[in-house]
RNA sequence: GCGGCUAUAGUUUAAUGGUAAAACCUCUGCCUUCCAAGCAGGUGUCGUCGGUUCGAUUCCGACUAGCCGCUCCA
């Protein structure tokens, strides 16, 4: 009955249904709008905030060995000095304008091409086994092809990134061989900048985080010295974190300012790290599907270990099937205790804790589940997005547009309608108990058009159940109500307490 | 950042070198006893800036944004 739209369109589709319904717009939309920024939108902003919540109340509150914490944007430049972030984020690069062809700085080597003490030329190859042979014999055919008589030096390479400013203009670009197309090396700071103070000068560079775990190491002492914590535990964090992405791509998928929720679970330093990995993956995974992710779009990624960072132990990412293709939704990196070791370096403030039965200290070593909420909410928006043949009595078939949320994310709980807008007995029962459901849920009243339309309505906006005022409730005994289902579009019967009832076990 | 394609109402799309049309959505009123009914009405600076032209939404350029491919994703 499900007619899945072809993948290409599918994306338009929900891009479309995203705006048109007010869960996504893109950001100062009015001065033409800006890449990689987006505003949501009135459910957008509800469905994001129940993600936030779902997640904080299964991690924090629910939990008796997990704390929160919000940490500051901006934190101290020596926080990303140490975490690696400001010797990481320059990747200078170097494009040859005749190809087209980009190249790392630090990859690209030349070198001076001197007869007789003279330079008569550049040469360049890309980084490889023999580099230097490889200059040293573009050398000797340059000196031939230009017919030099003399003796030629041993080359002396160089990257890119030690280029004069004079010397670019006359190294050959390795994918033409001629001199004259490659750019200055140019880096790409992925990390937005900023100014602390009335001064701008180099002392009062800061940065806004990359992520939000450094909070979490930065706080760690503070933590375990004003809380009860005991090993192991784990410290939590939802919070924007942006980077300056070269393309942001595929809508919200990888924006330039996105919201994090990462927790670092701290173990001792002999502990079965392996052991605490898996069961944080297996429950990232159940956590997805208990917001609605169907199993079936789900899967894992581990990494390669040797494309894995020099400190990592392991990382396991769980990967989505987006329309856009199967991409990372969770990384979970077993992160071993380089972070905190790096800022006891730093900061020379030892970051570590006291063994009572070998009465050793040691650092702990960290889990680190790290997932953006953005990218939870577009898979929720992409599984649960169906367009439907409904045929009604008659025969005559229609579609209609749903969005299957799950009740503990939908931006609304339930819809209140009067069957009537004209019939007042029936408008004042709706709207006490619209005024009552309102205390605790996310509920809507709508009164407009007829009853068929305004279930649809709530069918785009993911609403999971519509309970409809008749004449049967005001004139028979029990005040029931029709409660109708969004997915099977059945309905029944069901009085005020059972409908609390149903919230109840469902939203949570 | 590079290359290709694209930009008309909230959405999806037409037409046109002489200031624009349809459907859906949305809002107001009437009507309506359960799955997008009907009737009457409201809502538009053709992405931005410049050029060519008597006149540009249409042709040209730049910019901005989107899609695809590179590159990047520490």
């Amino acid at each position: 009955m499900s007619s899945p739209a072809e993948p290409a369109n599918l994306m338009e589709a929900i891009v479309s249904l995203a705006k048109r319904r007010g869960f996504i717009y893109p950001s100062s939309e009015i001065y033409g709008g800006l890449n990689g920024f987006f505003d949501y939108g009135p459910l957008g902003a509800e469905l994001k905030k129940n993600i936030r919540d779902c997640w904080w109340n299964d991690m924090v509150r629910r939990r008796d060995d997990i704390v929160g914490l919000e940490s500051s944007i901006i934190m101290h430049p020596k926080v990303w000095e140490a975490s690696g972030h400001v010797a990481g984020f320059t990747d200078p690069l170097v494009d040859c304008k005749a190809s087209k062809q980009r190249y790392r700085a630090d990859q690209l080597f030349f070198a001076a091409v001197v007869v007789d003490g003279k330079t008569v030329g550049y040469v360049s190859a890309l980084e490889s086994e023999n580099t230097a042979g490889e200059l040293q014999t573009a050398a000797e055919a340059l000196k031939r092809k230009k017919a030099i008589q003399g003796t030629l030096a041993a080359v002396a390479p160089r990257d890119m990134t030690e280029a004069k400013p004079e010397e670019i203009e006359l190294i050959p670009s390795p994918a033409t061989g001629e001199p004259g197309s490659l750019t200055a090396p140019r880096s790409f700071n992925m990390m937005f900048q900023t100014n602390v103070g009335a001064m701008t000068d180099a002392s009062s560079v800061a940065y806004l985080r990359p992520e939000t775990a450094q909070g979490m190491f930065v706080d760690f002492k503070n933590v375990t010295d004003t809380t009860r914590v005991k090993l192991p535990f784990g410290i939590a964090q939802i919070g924007k974190s942006f980077r300056n992405e070269i393309t942001p791509r595929n809508f919200i998928f990888r924006s330039r300012e996105f919201e994090q929720m990462e927790m670092e679970y701290f173990i001792h330093e002999d502990a079965d790290w392996a052991k605490c990995h898996e069961e944080w993956i297996a429950w990232c995974e159940n956590w997805l599907k208990s917001i609605g992710l169907p199993e079936t779009h789900l899967s894992r990624y581990a990494h390669p270990k040797e494309k894995l960072a020099f400190y990592s132990k392991g990382t396991v990412d769980i990967m989505f099937k987006y329309p856009f293709g199967v991409q990372e939704l969770w990384g979970i990196a077993a992160r071993g205790n380089y972070d905190l070791n790096q800022h006891a370096t730093a900061s020379g403030k030892p970051q570590d804790l006291f063994d009572e039965t070998s009465k050793k200290k040691f650092v702990p070593h960290v889990i680190e589940p790290a997932v953006g909420v953005d990218r939870i909410l577009l898979a929720v928006l992409c599984a649960g997005y169906a367009v439907e043949d409904v045929t009604d009595e008659k025969g005559n078939t229609e579609q209609r547009t749903v969005l299957r949320f799950s009740p503990r994310i939908a931006p609304v709980k339930v819809a209140v309608l009067p069957l009537l807008k004209n019939k007042e007995p029936l408008t004042n029962r709706a709207r006490a108990l619209h005024a009552k459901l309102q205390r605790r849920y996310a509920v809507q009243y709508d009164d407009g058009g007829a009853i068929g339309k305004r279930y649809r309505r709530q069918d785009e906006a993911g609403t999971p159940w519509c309970v409809t005022i008749d004449f049967e409730t005001i004139e028979k005994p029990g005040d029931t109500f029709t409660l109708r289902e969004r997915d099977s579009m059945k309905q029944r019967r069901i009085n005020e307490a059972e409908l609390f009832a149903l919230l109840e076990e469902q939203v949570y």
